[in-house]
DNA sequence: CTGAAAGCGCTTACAG
DNA sequence: CTGAAAGCGCTTACAG
């Protein structure tokens, strides 16, 4: 049922129904009783016009994209619910895209995303390279362009939760698990952490700093990084994760190593995604609202495509952490290490 | 830059430049100096051609939409990575939207839908009412409409692998959660196990089966689901839980009224999410091959749009659960309750 | 080997 | 108060 059927149908002008239907300007002047017919006949014929040929003529497609690294994880399927919310209620939909962090992938999607007419892009802890001619919104990536706009966590507050609580329960020997070298947030949470453990007064041993590698997903990478930890035979008490399935890898790990958590050492995740509370044991974490971070994102893409100026909006736009103490971290005054300590190069294979 | 502009800038019509990009089979009579100059100024003058008017044109939007209860949660989006996968290797791309059971959303999105000119749906555990005039692949939806492939679990397989590894283990007594009204493998779910029990000489006590209720997401419904069967003061030594979710809130409950799992009552769980290995303790669990269900869905939807007819195609199309054994299992001659009667009445505040 | 022209389904400036 | 016509950016049947 087109447009010109209905008009047809009606005995009317495409201009008039179009009119009427879109409620737009020149529908005042449309009398009562026409626009009655017409809304009626619409609704009886099961009229709905066709978003093809309406964005063809606007030139906006009312679509947008978000672009994740992987859509089967916690952290961005809880921002995407966030986005959802927002875009949906403006009458925009979105394309999902997910890169898993390879190159050519993150090269050819904003061009394949600009050809579908896209109006808009939510990057997602997605590092986008060139300067694209539609407005950007990126959660926690960092990026640097002038028309993009960025939803920043205060990593300074995070790092202090988390180096403080390890602190006021004892620990000094604190091991740091950084993300991968391709994860946005990598740099500014590691300088965030360095600027505060110096001010806290807590020295990080290049020895116990690994990173997470490769692009495995879920727990492994983090389970690989701490025997790689462990390996080094440095002597230490707690571990601070990029993230909380890096924190459940670690967990794995020191289990596998016959070290209990928290009893010999205290693990502190990042994110709060859903299954951090109910993993073994629950995870203490430095929670990242990450559906406010979406909804956020999605607000501004709005303002921007409603004509606002990225030079005009607060750049970065901040949210803040909360701390959720939960079972992974204990007192090292009160664990087996306290009375004897552990080799931990024994637990080598 | 449009196909009109760089045939100009060519001194070509737009006829024969658009031959060419498309390499449409009124190319093959282009000389080939012709065809190299269009391609490399297309290339130099970043040529992208606009979707919607191509879109308009050839009347297919290469574009469909995948309806999913909640983007949130595990169960969606593992489905979600195997549908991408297929689905942009072969150059469609998709809109998300989520209903969260809320009956107005699944009663307009379908139109709405339609109205962006998707060319088919790929519904994921979802009742639609109506019958869409596009191809639609349903997973764990059990719809049964004509023009519906419905992609479907061996509920039997399932329910055999849960029951006889319990009754391997010495239950007898085991507690059923069954899932929400409103999911729609709820049902299929429970006359699956119903049958095989039957089969199994299990006595399904009805006092031993609870259901799910509310839209909440996460493990709370299936925490509040055990709380209650814990009120009922019926003797149960197992509990078989709709999912891996609120087999996660059963094992909450349990441990708020006592409980220890394993040691004295079993859970298994089913779908096998990610948070399932993690959790504490890890879930014994029914697998199902979500990432392979969104990838056969994705490439099924694929088949009709290529002109496959749903008469002509198996259906619904069956994969196949496996058995997960992890920790939250263990015979029940071990139990304490062997030696000594719990009564769970003594447990209820 | 190449092009002029029609038409996909809309919206809107212009006219009456 | 209503409509005829142009045009958004494409593709393709038809013509030469």
């Amino acid at each position: 049922m087109s447009l010109k059927e209905l008009a047809a149908h009606l005995g009317l002008s495409q201009t008039t129904v179009s009119r009427v239907v879109n409620q737009s300007p020149g529908s005042r002047r449309i009398s009562p009783e026409t626009q009655q017919r017409v809304l009626a006949a619409a609704d009886e014929l099961n009229y709905t016009p066709n978003a093809l040929a309406r964005g063809l003529r606007n030139k906006h497609s009312q679509t947008v994209s978000v672009i994740v690294p992987e859509i089967s994880d916690g952290y961005s399927t809880t921002v995407l619910s966030g986005i959802e919310d927002a875009l949906l209620i403006a009458g925009y939909f979105y394309f999902v895209v997910s890169h898993r962090h390879r190159p050519e992938l993150l090269r050819k999607y904003p061009r394949l995303l600009l050809s579908r007419a896209v109006e808009g892009i939510i990057a997602v802890d997605t590092p986008l390279e060139e300067d694209l001619p539609i407005p950007v919104v990126s959660v926690s990536g960092h990026l640097r362009h002038k028309s993009v706009v960025n939803i920043e966590l205060d990593h300074t507050l995070a790092a202090h939760y988390a180096l403080e609580h390890l602190r006021s329960l004892g620990h000094r020997e604190i091991a740091i698990i950084k993300g991968q070298r391709f994860s946005s947030d990598t740099q500014s949470r590691w300088q965030a952490i360095q600027r505060v453990a110096r001010k806290l007064g807590i020295t990080l041993h290049p020895k116990l700093v690994v990173e997470l590698e490769g692009t495995g997903i879920g727990s492994e990478p983090g389970r690989a990084a701490t025997v790689k930890l462990l390996g080094r035979q440095v002597q230490f008490t707690a571990i601070f994760a990029f993230n909380d399935v890096s924190a459940i890898g670690a967990i794995q790990a020191l289990r596998d190593a016959n070290l209990s958590v928290p009893r010999q050492v205290s693990v502190v995740g990042f994110d709060d995604i859903a299954s951090a509370a109910t993993n073994a044991p629950a995870l203490t974490t430095v929670r990242q609202p990450l559906q406010e971070m979406g909804r956020v994102a999605a607000m501004t893409l709005l303002q921007l495509l409603q004509g606002e100026s990225a030079g005009t909006l607060q750049n970065p736009i901040r949210v803040l952490p909360s701390f959720v103490q939960r079972n992974s971290t204990a007192s090292v005054l009160q664990t087996a290490r306290a009375q004897e300590p552990i080799l931990f190069h024994e637990t080598r294979g």
